[in-house]
DNA sequence: GGATTCAGTGAGACCGGTCTCACCCGTGTA
DNA sequence: TACACGGGTGAGACCGGTCTCACTGAATCC
């Protein structure tokens, strides 16, 4: 009594037994493979809808391998990029017949790992993961050793040569400096909530993160003018609300103040622009703002909000599909490209010193 | 050469060779169950570590009956609600050592059943659905019936007795229409994408999806004041962009137009307020607006929107839990009660004829 | 001191599918 | 007519775990 299942499971042997054939007659007729008759097939599909039979996925799995199902590791799914990404993903894993499996790690290395294993245990057919971090990655290198597809998403880790799924930021992020320069700004700060080890603003960048790319787009602009982009006014914070309205108010509030901020991400965004209202200052006379990811709310603020915005549902759809390509074995199939990100200029980049001064 | 799995799997048996016991006790030392000593424990551990063993879940699910995953079936994940009320499930299970299988149904009933039925097929311990459709719940009604937990999220089913997360909308929206009806307001647009069907402004509602309570706690406001709520105003349109701007405009510039809309959720209220603006609108001069779900964003805009909101990651985490709880065959574990819902009164909504006439 | 208990152990059945293999039988071919 | 071929069939091994069961030997009991 103390499993409530009296109704005890359907098997292939009930549904032979039910059709009057061998057990493996009915799994050849059920599972469609090898060579059935059309009466016997007839009868054991007619038992099976009459039995109302479900196949044991699991049991399937053991013994071919292949769950139909893939992992997805992301971040944080309530992120608008990761959730809108996931249902990229989503909808092109399912055409083939796969579903998602999804873990969020908070960005932490340490509960990737751990989702890593756990799907992998899980024998999902392949991973879709969006790394924590660029470094300490034996986990992955561990999956693909595995020989299980694995696919990348946002970001890259260097040294691991599997495909990923993401957007060309640099170009956008160039243009967006060569915008903010134009009109006079040279105090740019930038606010990002990566870990600091995964910016460097010194070198080059032959693998970037994406948030290294931005910076490098940002640096690029300034270097081909003769200029510095002073890395002081790079703030990287803790994923966490209060920590970024803090870097927002010391960029523009100190004894040099920043006239133009730009945000990592979104999430990012929200709380800048949220932190400058608060703070009386007015978009862009007073401060102009750049928002990484489009999202429909920046068109809803006064002023409207410049942003680079990615084609995230196509990055997330396209990994999944490249992913499905990976699991059939399909060599054909061409390794992923870096979709473009494209500056939109909106209202909240002007000339610097737009407005009257904010203060003194 | 087909399969790139020249790495065979290591199993217990392998296991068991390399400590020199038998399948059986190795099996007991690393699923930590049965009688083990404390020197064959510590020899099946240290020979698994050495051979990088990991359990095969499938062929434990298998016999045990437990995939330790839940199922999460919702409209469509890149909804910011469903986002963060998965991510509040999925913190709830994960603590209980349960994984998300996600799928997305495009508010589509065909796609939910065969959802469903595909996460029973994986033996999913339990379930969590949004379900699309008040009526046609037989393959919900299915999944209690095979003695698997059921939970429910946001929306109810009448006559399926389970246990469902969600919202208390109906004060929250009562309080609301007073809100509205007190500063005149008597013309009220509802714009919903809910299926029609699932929307009744006649008779009780015993047991209302979350739009019928919506709607319910709107027609209460009207009645009590010996007022009848227009139910022309009433827009179930499809889930696109341009039918809601329709929507919009229809009721804004009809014959008699209404002078306050509510969106009944936050994707919604991002078309309505951008339709808004685009006619030159004033909100809330000229239209008030409400809008269901509180999203960052809603404090941005200008003016600030009033919003009804959800505790939405907490109705997701209490979804999770209880159904981790139910899993676990914990009778004593409360059964769910709504969570407040909330008016929050910021500057969209003004009083009627606020502003100089919009035109004419 | 003999009976009882019980932690510890290994053999092997079992979960519900897939798949190999041997076999049957009707047809085409020499 | 003898033989090869191949679709259709059933018995049973197998996937990688769990779990029952019988058995051992040491500790405990009377």
């Amino acid at each position: 009594m103390a499993k409530a299942g009296n109704h005890r499971e359907i098997t292939v042997a009930d549904v032979a037994r039910e059709a009057g054939v061998s057990k493996a007659q009915a799994a050849r007729a059920l599972g469609a493979y090898g060579a059935v008759s059309d009466a016997v097939r007839e009868r054991v599909l007619a038992a099976a809808a009459r039995l109302n039979y479900r196949p044991n996925q699991p049991a399937r799995t053991l013994n071919t391998g292949r769950s139909h199902s893939v992992g997805v590791v992301v971040g944080d799914i309530e992120n608008p990029y990761f959730s809108l990404a996931t249902r990229g993903i989503s909808d092109a894993v399912e055409r083939s017949g796969f579903t998602v499996v999804l873990a969020n790690t908070s960005e932490r290395v340490m509960a990737e790992r751990a989702a890593v294993d756990m799907l992998m245990d899980k024998r999902v057919d392949g991973l879709i993961v969006a790394p924590a971090s660029t470094g300490d990655s034996a986990h992955l290198r561990a999956v693909v050793d595995a020989g299980r597809p694995l696919v990348l998403l946002d970001r890259i880790v260097p040294g691991l040569a599997v495909d990923a799924a993401r957007a060309e930021i640099e170009p956008a992020a160039r243009e967006a400096a060569d915008h903010l320069l134009a009109l006079g700004h040279r105090r740019i700060g930038y606010i990002t909530t990566a870990d600091g080890s995964d910016v460097r603003t010194d070198g080059p960048h032959p693998l970037p993160s994406p948030v290294a790319a931005r910076v490098a787009g940002l640096v690029g602009g300034f270097t081909e003018r003769g200029l510095t982009w002073d890395s002081d006014l790079l703030r990287s914070c803790r994923h966490d609300e209060a920590a970024i309205r803090k870097a927002v108010v010391d960029l523009v509030r100190g004894p040099r103040p920043a006239t133009a901020l730009i945000a990592s991400d979104s999430l990012i965004g929200q709380v800048v622009v949220g932190a400058l209202q608060e703070e009386g200052l007015r978009i862009p006379d007073d401060v102009s703002v750049l928002m990484y990811d489009d999202q429909p709310w920046a068109r809803l603020v006064t002023p409207p909000i410049t942003v680079v915005a990615q084609p995230t549902y196509d990055i997330g759809y396209a990994a999944g599909a490249r992913l499905a390509a990976l699991i059939g074995g399909a060599t054909n199939s061409p390794p992923l490209v870096p979709l473009p990100a494209t500056l939109i200029r909106r209202g909240s980049i002007g000339p610097v010193g737009g407005g009257s001064p904010a203060r003194s």
